[in-house]
Formats: C-alpha cells, sequence, structure tokens
DNA sequence: TCTATAGATTTACACGCGTAAAAAAATTAT
DNA sequence: ATAATTTTTTTACGCGTGTAAATCTATAGA
C-alpha cells in the first residue's frame, strides 16, 4: 500500500471523479448516479479514503448528527432506550450523539450547549421534566429541531411522544382493584424523575373513576437512587400493621425493587395468593424487573413505537417537510406484563 | 442583545483583544497572562461567544476529544463507570465522548473508527477482551494514544489498569471455604464478557491454594442477557438435590442476580445461617446487589481508584511526558462486600 | 439523428480558525 | 531608569471541505 490519501483533492484525481462529486457523494450517496457511485465506493475500498470530518462539517448548512439526550443513563430503563434510539438513527444514516444529563437540569443545559456547538441537524431529547430550566429549554429548541420523548415539557420542541400515564396506570389500577385489594400509590413526595407527577394524577382519577378512595404514600428522599428510597421507606411501612395486606402500587420499578427487598428482609410474603401479605406493582418494565423476588409486575412502554415514531418525525422536521403542522404530540399505550408480585 | 456573534474576528473587535491571543485563550486558557484572561471571560460573558466546533478542531495538533469506549452501557456496572470517567475527564479540562460497544466486536472497532475521524488526544477503552479484533485494536492503538481499563489485551494500548482477579476471587474463595462449604464456580461455558476466564483461572487456583478440588458449573447460554442466563440454568441447578447446601460463586453479579430469582422461585433459602440450603456469592458490587433477595454477598471493584490512575495516565501519555517508559500495568485489589446471601 | 435533460466537471470563492514570524507593547528584573 | 523578558498585536498564509455558476458530457426519447 501507497501511504495514506489525506484530501479529497488528492482521492479526486486517483479514483478519476471530480471533488465536487465526491463532496456531493458523501454528503448523500444517493444524489450521484448509480454507476459513479459504485466507482467511488470501489475506490474507496481500495484507498481507505475518509474524508476530514471537522473541514467537512465546517461549511455544511446541516450536519449528519443528531444529539441523543437521555435524563440518566445510569438507570437501565433509559440505558435501554438510548440504544434503541441509536441504532435507528444509524439506520437513518445519520450519527447519534448520546449524553446524559445525569439527573441534573445544569447538566442538561450543559449538553444541549455542548450539541449546539456541533451543529447538529436535530436532537432528540429526554428531559428532566419539572426539574428542567424550560426557559434555556425553549431557546435551544428555538434554534435546533427538536423533538421530545418520554417527558413532555410544554412549548419545547417541534414534536412530543411518549406514554399514555393515565391508559397505562389506569389499567393496573383497574386490574389490581378487580382481582383484590385496590391499590396505594406508592410514590416520592418530591419526584426529580419525569413523569412522576403524571402517574400520580393518572392514579387519583383511576381511583375516582372506580368509586375508591386514592390513598398516596408519600416517601421523603431526594436524588435518583429509587431502589434505596424505595427500600428505606418500605421497610418503615411493611412493619406498620396498619399496611397488612395492602396492594400497592408504584410510581415505577425501582421504586418497587427497593420495597420488595424490604419485605423479603421483614420476611413479608409478596404476591397475589391467598397466603401472602403484600401486593405489589410497578411500572416501567425495568430489564430486572423479571427477576425481583417475587417478579414483579408491572407496565411495558410501547418504547419501539415510540422510539420509531420520535426518528421519524425528527428526518420529517429535518426534510423540511412538516411545513406549518404545528407541534404534533402522540401518547402510546403501555402494556400490563403480569408476574408474580401482584 | 444586539444580533450573535458568528466568528471569532467579530469577537476580537468587539473584545478589544487581538484573534491570536484569542485563538491561544480558547487552546489552553492558561497559556495567557492573568489580566487578558479575566477580559476574556468577561467579554464571553457579555456577549455568549463560542468558537467553531469544526473549524477549532481541523487544524488543531490535537484536540481536547477523548474517546471512552465500554464494551455494554446497558449493563449498570460499565455506565457507572462510565460516568466516573467522564467525570474525570471534564475535570481535567478535555471533553469526553462515550460510546459503547453492544457487547460486539464489529461495534467496538466502527466506534474506534469513527473516533479516529474525530482526531482524539486519546481514547480510554474497556475492550470486550477476548472477543475483541486484535489485530484492529493494535492498528488503533498504534496512530492514537490508548489506555485500557477492566480488561486487558496483550499488546494493545500505553496502558492497563483493572482489578486484581486473583486477589478478589482468592479472598471470596477464602472466605467462603473458611465460613462452610467451599465454593463452587458458576459461569458461562463460553463467556463473552471481559474478565470471566481470568476469574476462572483464580478459582480455580484459589481452590488448589487451599488443597481443595476446584468445581466448575459451567452453564450454555450466548449474548449478555446474564441474568436469563443464571436464572435458567440456576433453576436446574438447584433442583438438582446434588447441590443441596452448597455454595456458588459466580462469576458476576448479574449471573448471580439470575441464580437468586432462580432460587426464590424454587422456594430454597439461600444465606448463611444454618437452615438454609444455599449459599450465593457475586463478583463486581453491581448496583443491584444490595437490592436482590436476600442481599448479595459480593466484590466491589476499587473503581475510583482505577478511573482515576487510567486518566492521570492518559493526561501523561497527552502531555508527551511518558518518555520511553514502556507499557505500564496495574492492578488494584477488590474489597469483599458481606451481605446476607453467604 | 437530433434534441432535451440529468448528471458530471471546471473554476473559483468561502468557511472559521490554527499557527508562524516579526514587530510592538507591557511587564519584570537590574 | 534602562535592559531583559514576557506577552500581545500585526500580518499573512494554510487547513480540507462546502457550494455556486457556468460549461461540458452522457443518456434517453422523439
Amino acid at each position: 500500500m501507497g501511504r495514506k490519501i489525506k484530501t479529497m483533492e488528492e482521492f479526486a484525481s486517483l479514483s478519476g471523479i471530480s471533488r465536487p462529486t465526491l463532496s456531493k457523494f458523501f454528503n448523500d450517496a444517493q444524489s450521484v448516479k448509480k454507476s459513479t457511485r459504485l466507482k467511488i465506493e470501489q475506490a474507496i475500498e481500495k484507498h481507505d479514503y475518509r474524508p476530514n470530518f471537522y473541514a467537512m462539517n465546517q461549511n455544511r448548512r446541516k450536519t449528519k448528527n443528531i444529539g441523543l439526550v437521555v435524563p440518566n443513563l445510569t438507570d437501565p430503563f433509559f440505558a435501554g432506550i438510548a440504544r434503541k434510539l441509536e441504532e435507528l438513527i444509524v439506520l437513518s444514516g445519520y450519527n447519534p450523539l448520546l449524553l446524559s444529563s445525569h439527573g441534573g437540569p445544569e447538566q442538561e443545559i450543559a449538553n444541549l450547549d455542548s450539541l449546539r456547538s456541533i451543529k447538529p441537524a436535530g436532537v432528540l431529547l429526554a428531559p428532566l421534566g419539572r426539574a428542567s430550566n424550560v426557559k434555556k429549554l425553549k431557546d435551544f429548541s428555538s434554534l435546533v429541531p427538536t423533538v421530545l420523548f418520554d417527558a413532555n415539557v410544554e412549548g419545547v420542541g417541534e414534536a412530543f411522544f411518549g406514554s399514555d400515564n393515565h391508559q397505562s396506570i389506569g389499567l393496573m389500577v383497574d386490574y389490581l382493584a378487580r382481582t383484590g385489594q385496590p391499590p396505594k400509590f406508592f410514590e416520592m413526595k418530591d419526584p426529580i424523575n419525569p413523569n412522576a407527577y403524571k402517574r400520580r394524577a393518572a392514579y387519583i382519577s383511576a381511583m375516582e373513576k372506580l368509586g375508591l378512595e386514592p390513598e398516596l404514600l408519600q416517601i421523603k428522599g431526594d436524588g435518583w437512587n429509587f431502589e434505596e428510597i424505595g427500600f428505606a421507606s418500605g421497610r418503615q411501612i411493611i412493619q406498620d400493621s396498619k399496611y397488612r395486606g395492602a396492594t400497592i402500587l408504584c410510581s415505577n420499578d425501582r421504586l418497587a425493587i427497593g420495597l420488595l427487598s424490604a419485605a423479603y428482609e421483614s420476611g413479608q410474603r409478596v404476591g397475589h395468593s391467598a397466603e401472602c401479605d403484600l401486593r405489589v406493582a410497578g411500572h416501567d418494565d425495568h430489564p430486572f424487573s423479571r427477576y425481583t423476588c417475587p417478579s414483579l409486575t408491572t407496565i411495558a412502554q410501547d418504547y419501539d413505537a415510540i422510539g420509531e415514531r420520535s426518528v421519524s418525525e425528527m428526518l420529517k422536521i429535518i426534510d423540511g417537510a412538516n411545513g406549518i403542522a404545528g407541534r404534533s404530540e402522540e401518547l402510546f399505550e403501555g402494556r400490563l406484563v403480569m408476574r408474580s408480585s401482584a
């Protein structure tokens, strides 16, 4: 092999294709005739050339980068979603850039700032929600095409796709009420995670629709260490004889994981059979919810649909085909996953 | 506010600082006099200017980017490590770029390729290990300063920092043998995750050192779905009366999580008290190992030390201060975390 | 065969910043 | 205060690619 080709100019003369045509090709391979495309691809193979990433993006009107921001990559639930979205973005011929806000609104803004500096074609954002700095989110979304997923923030971004908490929580409440004690709602008093308030409201309205009295178990705790919070508060609740025989619906699976652990340590049997002391249900179908003891009855969000819809909407917006359609929103239904805990 | 400043030239005239000085400042803020640094920082604050990321990096000899590649971000263990390393990199004034290999050697190479295109100052790589394409890893590390962590691959990179599997597994084997039945080793027959073979060897040598017969429970299973694999095979093992009263040391916590779940479903009591049917231990101190039922006795790797050492070595190499020191390696000791399962 | 048209080439400039060299200014040491 | 040194400014070019306009060439339909 000769020495490495450094510039497109060089590659042009070696491949017999003019540089502007090559530039077009690297911008969008489909935009050149098939025969020249094949010639170029052969030459790439032969000379192992790839254009300089920085020089390439410097003058492009729109880069091929799509930002992907999630609240917390340490949470396996978001890690799984991010994975799926990354795949979809790559399949669309774009380059995903995954960033985690680590649960903090400052980091969320810092992520958007650093994305802004690389001029992304668009950004898929799962915002922190209530904790987010809404003004700065708005500022950002007015500069960069933005699609929200997982959690909505009014007026931010061109679209939002997420789960229908009212439907999914309603489904769970109905199931639990129909098959035993109606559920009490186990949640953090001041939750910082997205969707928590929506789920609280959904629980209350679902109970009222059934003519039942909602009961909130609002536990203390700061931060994102939900298992620990659920564990610590769960222990207290379980020791309280008032909750003997109760059914507990947790705002999310991670709290449920902590609660189940506390129940186990206290020797309480959890499940739907007659001799059990407690029923516990969660929400999200966390990757580990299958392996809790007992396995956790929960709600699976339709993240295949949410992901595909988010990415396809993003592509539409990038292509400028959205017109003046206005902000689009769509909620997807959750699915009841019945296991042993309730 | 006036309109946005787009170029450094503009910013230069507005701030009263020459462009080359500004360029120096953005390259390294400490390289200009304190008084001018303050003036520049004020002007940045006032005009909200930031240099164009692409134009900036195009001609730089070394960028301020550090790549960070982990085997699988879906695994909370690696997600946690990545988080820590990201922090350290930011604190050092560099820009971390986190990529996950999703368990596949092709993706690992693809990640390195895409990193190469952005000319990183260096790359911190937790390789897949045995599954890695060693030749391509070598090619890459000869072009870009590379530090390995978590898993070693001979001859790749300028340094490696990880856990001392012999020490940590030895510690656990000693503890288990001293306090009850000597452990059998629960692992995948053809493990694809890093360190698995090291741990197998460590188990065997630790047992032999104690004059005990090693016994490997090598289970089937492909892929990274360790909980599922541990669960499915665990169920079979548990039903086998041969393993009544046994102590089982799992190659990693995720297998142990599956095994514990299987034990629970089979009604087997796990723990170190007299009436228990089984003892189970893991390795890694997975974020969820505290909340298994019962809580998992395991080994905590010293990832604060590994992370700090990896980043500081990377910085040394980038600064060119390593000289001809050769490839450096250091192993850090694990710590026994005693909980209820063993 | 001629013509209409999509696609390729030629030419030329732009992008925003890195960086080098020499000159000027500011700071520190004597 | 003067000399020595550090820091900034001036000037000028280069980086590798995007992109526009005009021109040329290949392809297809009549």
